[in-house]
DNA sequence: ATGGTAGGACGCCTA
């Protein structure tokens, strides 16, 4: 049976609730991870966005800053809500669905942007986006009663050469410093998780996911970087069917920085 | 070499 799975950096789902409506009746994927909801729990447009038919939300949202949400056709059973860093900010929200029968687990994550100076010894923000990825080594992709784990989201980072549109000249930007990328690939190896992205449009193609704001033309200057990702279990290699990104949407109507990355399975 | 834009909430932080 197929399965679709999508994620965004929406930079606030109420003033962008008419591009989520938009998305949803386009490309119709089964789930959506969202971040940067910016929304607190008790404005969440929830009844909105069950009447685009998705009945299923999840929700962890603060007052103005960070906040995921997972939005689903079927019916999720929220896991968990994790405090990362003991800051008390929304960046985790875990849900199980059912695909063919069986459970999968899906982690939604927003990652610190770590500010604009890459010294964790005089940037407080940098220290705590490093402090971050540590804490999540202990999320492994083969844990708990789930046949297949999958983790989504706008993870702030950029690892790989073909991820930025200059590694040369992003090795000292946030996002792209090596302490970060190789943080982040051990990481992600550590905890058994495959970068689906790469493994079905491997280097040295360029992908990208995010766009300045800054830029005078962010389509003719096409500076971007790779933030978002879609990892899975190695349980879902085989069965990938497709990962696309939806970079059209960076020209719509005030749009997001970020477009959404959706990964399309045939689940046995 | 620097500043450029955007959102939330309403002075200024964060991205």
């Amino acid at each position: 049976m197929p399965l679709s799975i999508a994620t965004w950096n929406i930079n606030s789902v109420r003033l962008r609730l008419p591009l989520v409506a938009r998305f949803l009746a386009e490309q119709q994927p089964d789930a959506l991870c969202l971040q940067e909801t910016k929304c607190p729990d008790e404005l969440f447009p929830a009844e909105e966005i069950k009447a685009l038919g998705y009945e299923h939300i999840g929700f962890h949202g603060q007052k103005g800053y960070h906040g995921v949400a997972t939005l689903s056709k079927q019916p999720v059973e929220i896991v968990e809500k994790r405090e990362f860093c003991a800051k008390g900010d929304s960046r985790h929200l875990s849900v199980k669905i059912e695909a063919a029968g069986k459970p999968i687990l899906i982690h939604n994550f927003y990652v610190p942007a770590g500010g604009d100076e890459p010294d964790p010894d005089i940037n407080p923000k940098f220290r705590h986006k490093l402090d971050f990825i540590e804490e999540m080594r202990a999320v492994h992709a083969d844990t708990g009663d789930a046949a297949a784990s999958i983790l989504v989201g706008d993870l702030n980072i950029a690892p790989l050469e073909a991820d930025v549109w200059s590694h040369k000249q992003l090795l000292k930007v946030v996002s792209h410093t090596p302490v970060e990328t190789e943080g982040l690939e051990a990481m992600r190896t550590g905890g058994g998780w495959s970068d689906l992205m790469r493994l079905h449009t491997p280097p040295p193609e360029r992908l990208y996911t995010w766009w300045s704001y800054r830029a005078r033309d962010w389509a003719a200057s096409d500076r971007g970087r790779r933030l978002d990702h879609i990892w899975s279990s190695a349980s879902l290699e085989p069965v990938l069917r497709d990962i696309s990104i939806l970079k059209e949407a960076r020209g719509w109507e005030r749009p997001s920085d970020h477009v959404p990355v959706i990964a399309r399975f045939d689940i046995d």
